[in-house]
Parts: structure tokens; C-alpha cells; sequence
DNA sequence: GTTAGCACTCTCAACACCTAAGTGCTAACG
DNA sequence: CGTTAGCACTTAGGTGTTGAGAGTGCTAAC
């Protein structure tokens, strides 16, 4: 059986009507609202055929007709409508980025929760990969008992932090010369390059190599995403959407989004040549739990990583507004983070 | 009219009951399952009476009896039975804490674990008060674009971390040397004696008077718990729990622990004196969200602060087991940390 | 290929009815 | 005067019935 034209209008009508509804689309619906030179007879002739090409359900014979998932990945691949945001919204995303903190940490937070207020969904994020940024800083500070603490400053002014161990009778003093020839190694380098200086490092080193290999361990660990760096924003938003009123979904729900680990897991293996990328729970994507639809986006500017933002939320999404928004948000982020490189440069340019 | 003895045990079965049974308690129960020597009707009787001194309600009058927040407090204040834990729970308790990795972090994450495992329900931690705590490093690192990083790591090895404005033309030189005047200003001292040396410091630094002013404003924040101290842990603990079928309630808590500004708040201010804290909602505490109820304790060895840990939930709570898990990770918690004391002690004086 | 018409199926709300649980009250008892 | 048995009363919750409404599938006619 073809796909004619026809069945696609419809197929597409059901999906608009029910995203907008939730409520089981009917073929007299369809035939009075959308398409009034047909009857629901025929209408319902297609619909039938619509079914059995696994694109419709029905929960019962008069209960009207429900899109399958694969249904929604076919809206979203071929039917869908780009949708347009109010000017309130775009009004909303510029006065949202206009505070001039450019801390990295915080503007995660800020660009997750104007995706979550605008989509009214769930929103995750997780920060930019940490591989290709270049070190601007790395020092190792004594803090007794056989630890010291190594603090990392980026390019994009990211810091990550932790303990590592050195030898009990490591005296500060030796530490500070550590630190220093750290700093030498590593300083202007990306993270990822920190394997290509190994054997050089733990060389150099002489009978600190121990302390050395943590260091390296520790910069390994960076390049992958952690659970810290998984933002979660609107929890609550849940509540705004019918199918979950019912408190098995929200348990589902609850469950998927409490583990950091998970959410990592699954937004973090973006393609980044893709920009905006669906997953849709049940048979397809393998780890997106069931009656769950994950809509993300990975951002860049200026050949940077700026971090993957998205919703998550049931399979019942509103795609063309949600896609709107990480759409217009990512434009705008790329915007004010290429307004500051040119700051930046302008600045330097102007003092020297 | 007065509380007789009778009452009194009256009272503390139908709160018995309730907390395990999560059903309204009937005379008839009372009557054939606790008090045999005496008949239904007259438990009816003290039921009554029971109930217009305000310890019972009734949803409907073939309802059985349930306690009203004044009961759960007066069962709280004189009649509840403190708790054993089982075995495994104390097995729990000291397997969990016998890992060794004493990062603060990672320690309060995990008695957070624990007590939402035990006692089954979302458990709320915050953090030790940083007031008390001695600077054991305090570093300015150069970043760039009029930015330097504050690190300060303190005796309990926390470490906290922000960034500070500096002037633009300092040099990193320059900054280096204000690092190590504020190094020698504030190390060994506790973060609430920054205001005492205020005056000199400003005096010492002369033409970067402004940086040592920010640094002094970061000190003082970090006096106050902040939002990311807030540790949460079991949230979907709650589905455990007959009250959170009611999509009502569920959405009500969400909203409440979503808040970690609110829950710092709610915690956060707790005399340190009291051991154990137990706050009901409706009328009695006003911060607390009707239908919840907080118990916490905080904990200190030697003199220090360890934070402060509980429990969240509905306010037919366990209140003897959750006290009891309290009371048993407090202990535990102690031990660890005073043996940690002196194992230091210990390798310092073999060394010397 | 399209459509009108009709029988069929299913949900949902309303209603009546019944039962079980628990109470309050009263009158009798020691 | 406290205690108790007995009974009437109230209410939630479950069940069965009914009718209306919605939507479909099928068929025969256009």
C-alpha cells in the first residue's frame, strides 16, 4: 500500500490535532474542521488504511484514532509545520541573555530554564564537552593529609575541580614546584592533548611520577561528561499535561529523570553534526525509556561545543514549538557568545 | 477537661496504628487488638472526647479516626516508644560509612543515601556551616578578562569557589603577589573572623583596595548555606507511601522539594542545640508545607559541625524508626570522624 | 473512488440498590 | 457513675442497569 498524498494531509491532521487535543482524533472531526470537501466516510477509509500501516492506533472501536511513534517520527521527518514563537517569546529569550554574567555554569542554568519555560516541558542540559577547550590555568594547592587540590581553568571559563592524592611527605614547598612545572606542561593546551604529553610529564617528573599520573587520570576524567554537569530544570512542568495524571506515568517519569547517570547517558552521545536530534521511546531508540520523547540540540559557535540543551517530556510533544524554541534559543546563545569573542578581540586590539 | 492515663494510651494506639497501617483506626480495632479488658463502646466514648480536645478528625462519621497534627506532636513530645533498629539496618549503617574516602562531599551524599534507605523516604542534607571552619588555603588564580578565581580550601576540606572582578590592567604578577597578602591575612583563621581583620586588610593593600573587598564580600556568602549544598536523595521514595496515590500530593511535594533555595531555608536555620528537630506542617511551623513533615537532627563531633540530615515526607510519618536511623547514623557518623581525629593525631606524632 | 445510511460497539454518567463499617445514643447493669 | 450491649443512623464503595453519545465498519448506491 502507498503513502498518497492524501493519507500524509491526514496523517498530519491527526497528529496537530491530537498534539493540540489529547484527545483521540475521529474521522467526522477531521472531515468538518480540516478537510470539508471530503466526507468522514471517506475519511474513515483512509484512516483504516492509515492503521494498518502502523501509523494509527485506536484504544477501542469508538474512541477515535491515536498516532503511533512511528507516526510522530514520520511527522517530524516529513509532515511537520515549522512553528513560529510570539514575539513575547522571542522577547522573552533576548531579555533572558542579556545579563551580562558570562560565567558558563550559570548560563546553562539560564538557557535551561527559558527552554523549559517557553516549551513548558522538562529540560535537560548538560554543559559543553570539555575536550577541545584549552587550559588557562592548572595548579595544584597542598591541603594536608596527602591531598592537594588540582583546580582547572578553561578557555570558556569552566572549572572543574577534585582532590588528588600525593605522598604524606610531600612538603608544600615541593608541591608549589610541582605545580609549576604543571602549569608549564599543560598551560594553552586542549585536555584531550594531555595523553600527547605523557610520557614527557611523568619524564620530567623524576620521583614525583605518582603525583603526575593522577594529574593525567584527573584530566582524563574531564573529557567525559559527569553527573554534575547534567542540568535539570522544571520538573514540575509534568503536571501541566494530561497524561500525567495518572500517577504510573509520573512514577515512570520520576524515576528516569532522578538518575543524573541515565540522563547523562542519553544526551550525552550526541552526533554534533547533528543539530537537533528526536528520540521517541518504544522499539526505536533503544534507551529513551518507553512513552518518553527526548528533543535535543548541541550548539556550537565559532567551532566551539557550547553543550547539548533539550525537553524531555511524553511522546505526545508539541515538536514544531519545542523545535522553534531550541531553534531561536541557540541562535540567540550564538550570538551573544560570538558578540563577546569580538568584545574580546576589540578590546585587546584597542590597548595594545 | 483532663488527659487521663487512658486516654493518653488511647491516644498513642490509634498514632501506633495509623503510622503502620495508613487506615482510619476504629474502636472496635482498639478494642479486640490492644485493649481486650475493656469493650468498644466505651473507647468509642473516650474517642469522643478524644477528638474535641482536638487530637482526632474523622473524614466521615462511619470513617474510623485518624490523629491531626497536634496528635502527632504530642505523641511526638510523650508517648512514642523509641525504635531498635534491626541487625541489617545497623549493618547497613556501618558498612556504608566504612569506605574511606573522607571528601566532605562524598560523606554527606552518602549518609543522605543511607538515611533515605533506611527509613524509606526522601531524605533532605545540608552541609556543614562553614562559620567555624579554618582557612587552610586560600589562593587567587588569574583567568583573564578581569577575572580571578578565589579557591579556598578549608580544614574540613571543603572547598568552595567563586569568581571575583579584578581590575583589568592588573597583571597576573600583581595578582600573584595579592594572592599571597591574602594568603598570610587569612590562613588559620575561621571565615567568620573576616570581618575582624577587614580594617587592616583593606589598609595592607593599598592601591588594590577593590579586589580585597571582593574577596572579603566572598567570604562572608560563604557563611550562609547555599543552594548547592542542598543534597536530596530518594525523591521517589514518596510512590512508597499510600498518601503520594493522590496525584494531589505528589504535585504539592515536587513543588516543595524542587525549591532547594526553600529547603535550605526550611533546615538551614536550625538551633544548633537541639539534637533532633521534628516540624509539622499546618499551622504549628509556618514554613513547613501542609501534609509534611521534617525531622531532622544535626550532628557534631569534637566540637565541629557536620551538617544537618533528615527526612522529608507525608505527616503520618515512622517517627520512631526515622528517629531512630537519626540517632544511629549521628552515632556512626561521630565514631568515623573522631577516629579519624585521632588516627591523624596518631601518624603525626610517629612521624615527628 | 466516493458517499450516505445504518447497525454495531464501546464509553460514560446517572441512578438505584445493597453491604460493610463505624459511630452515637440510650437504657440497663454492677 | 463508669461500663456495656444493643440498635438506629450515616456513609463509602461496589454492583447492575439504563440511556445517551461518539465513532467505527460495512454495504449498497452514486
Amino acid at each position: 500500500m502507498k503513502m498518497s498524498d492524501r493519507k500524509k494531509k491526514i496523517l498530519q491532521i491527526v497528529v496537530d490535532e491530537y498534539i493540540n487535543t489529547a484527545v483521540p482524533v475521529s474521522s467526522k472531526n477531521i472531515a468538518e474542521k480540516h478537510l470539508t470537501d471530503i466526507s468522514s466516510a471517506t475519511v474513515r477509509n483512509e484512516l483504516a488504511s492509515l492503521e494498518e500501516l502502523g501509523y494509527l492506533t485506536q484504544f477501542h472501536t469508538s474512541g477515535g484514532r491515536v498516532p503511533s511513534p512511528q507516526a510522530y517520527r514520520f511527522y517530524i521527518e516529513e509532515l511537520m509545520e515549522k512553528g513560529n514563537l510570539s514575539d513575547s517569546d522571542l522577547d522573552y529569550i533576548q531579555s533572558a541573555f542579556s545579563s551580562k554574567s558570562n560565567d558558563v555554569e550559570h548560563l546553562i542554568k539560564s538557557v535551561s530554564k527559558v527552554i523549559s519555560d517557553l516549551t513548558d516541558y522538562t529540560s535537560v542540559a548538560i554543559g559543553p564537552h570539555a575536550d577541545a577547550e584549552r587550559i588557562r590555568s592548572i595548579t595544584l594547592l597542598p591541603c594536608g593529609d596527602g591531598r592537594a587540590l588540582l583546580v582547572i581553568v578553561t578557555g570558556e571559563r569552566i572549572l572543574r575541580d577534585s582532590f588528588i592524592r600525593v605522598p604524606e611527605n610531600m612538603t608544600d614547598e615541593e608541591l608549589e614546584n610541582a605545580s609549576r612545572v604543571i602549569s608549564k606542561l599543560f598551560e594553552g593546551k586542549a585536555l584531550t592533548e594531555a595523553k600527547e604529553v605523557e610520557e614527557e610529564a611523568l619524564q620530567e617528573f623524576g620521583q614525583y611520577r605518582q603525583v603526575m599520573a593522577e594529574v593525567i587520570d584527573a584530566l582524563k576524567t574531564y573529557t567525559h561528561p559527569r553527573e554534575e554537569d547534567v542540568v535539570l530544570t522544571g520538573a514540575e512542568k509534568i503536571f501541566n499535561h494530561p497524561e500525567y495524571e495518572d500517577i504510573g506515568n509520573v512514577k515512570n517519569f520520576l524515576s528516569v529523570i532522578s538518575s543524573k547517570d541515565k540522563i547523562a547517558e542519553l544526551i550525552g552521545d550526541e552526533n554534533d553534526e547533528i543539530q537537533i536530534s528526536v528520540k521517541i521511546g518504544s522499539s526505536g531508540d533503544k534507551d529513551v525509556p518507553d512513552d518518553c520523547s527526548l528533543v535535543t540540540a548541541t550548539y556550537s559557535a565559532g567551532g566551539k561545543n557550547l553543550g547539548t540543551y533539550g525537553v524531555i517530556g511524553p511522546i505526545r510533544m508539541d515538536y514544531p514549538k519545542v523545535i522553534a524554541v531550541l531553534e531561536n534559543v541557540g541562535r540567540a546563545l550564538e550570538g551573544i557568545v560570538e558578540n563577546k569573542n569580538r568584545d574580546k578581540h576589540n578590546n585587546k586590539d584597542g590597548k595594545q
